[in-house]
DNA sequence: ATTTAGGTACACAGACCTGTGTAACAAGGC
DNA sequence: GCCTTGTTACACAGGTCTGTGTACCTAAAT
């Protein structure tokens, strides 16, 4: 019915392939070529949707770009649901990693719009932690939104080198002790265990 | 005097001039050629050195496996004093992360090797953090010592990303809360402010 | 029926990569 | 003098990479 249903269809593809197998192969280790021939597409029809690998990368990056969605769920619980979350991805066996850090890492200081869009997005984490801990009356809410940032990008680079889920559990008892330390009153012992 | 004095000179020029290159670049992003050209040799004179790029990545990785050196310190300083030696580290703006989490960043599950030595890296840090919270007496050593991991990562990613050394001064304050909340009696105020 | 948009096939340029082969050169030990 | 060891210069093989050029095709819109 209406006139583009299917027309963005081809650049959804190319995108979601490329995140695919930037993710889990690295940036520079995967060619257009490659990513053509997984959609079994050609080269040039690529092309045809982005100028360049780098405007390809830059999708790539935005698309990772995800605010988490607003909940009703008590702020603490969202705080600390948060480690759960991550628990979950690292069991997953696709996890490789924030691929913001990982962008980062590879493509050195090199690339200016890779950084800035990776300083966003880690800023944009702080601050959800942040206003979440200003809701609760938590002592030092900017610095502990920190911490807890921290937290999760440590565990994140803990797992992508060894693999064990158990690296976002750790996380969370940390997390525990510094919210209780900030004074948040935090449930029972679901975090023991 | 001795017959070799000046004889590895060659092969350590070598290493330490790609380990500059991987590190600051990224390893797929520098060439032997490169790598060769910095140091005005030949590519062939590398290649007598080292067998292979591969064979130079894992002397790079082995090189930069350093056991923090024994201190007669107090147990509770050395871990503290592990955060401000991050913090200057930061402050250096050749710093680019840890070498270990980027190469495994950057190589993927491809390189069983590099997985290997990352992995041992980041168990030998642990267990020092370990060793010293039994000396202390610490609640649940093994665990705390997971999590100081964590906060030394979690900075190190976060700085990567930011560029902001103050990622150090965060992780020591949320580390001197969990010590303490193990029963570490930790020095006074230099840790606020 | 014709135009137009998007896709295909395929070759190619130009760069860079790892790794090798070869012949010559320099310096110290014997 | 001779021989060994390390280095150099340089070409090259064979591969991969990004990006372009071109001619053809198909299907929908008008």
């Amino acid at each position: 019915m209406a006139p583009l249903p299917a027309k963005p269809a081809m650049k959804d593809r190319i995108l979601e392939t490329a995140d695919r197998l930037f993710y889990l192969q690295g940036i520079r280790a995967v060619g257009v070529d490659t990513i053509a021939a997984e959609i079994g597409i050609s080269k040039r029809t690529l092309y045809n949707h982005f100028p360049s690998k780098d405007a390809l990368i830059s999708a790539y990056l935005a698309r990772r770009f995800v605010q988490p969605r607003p909940s009703d769920k008590p702020a603490v619980e969202q705080i600390l649901s948060t480690f759960d979350a991550l628990e979950r991805r690292f069991a997953a066996k696709d996890f490789r990693g924030c691929p913001f850090v990982n962008a980062v890492a590879e493509l050195g200081g090199e690339d200016k719009s890779v950084r800035k869009i990776a300083i966003a997005f880690k800023e944009s984490r702080r601050l959800w932690f942040r206003d979440l801990l200003i809701q609760l009356g938590a002592a030092d809410a900017e610095g502990l939104a920190t911490q807890l940032a921290l937290l999760v990008d440590g565990s994140i680079a803990q797992d992508l080198v060894r693999n064990d889920p158990a690296m976002a559990r750790a996380a969370k008892e940390a997390a525990t002790v510094l919210l209780r330390h900030a004074g948040v009153k935090v449930g029972g012992g679901e975090t023991a265990q």
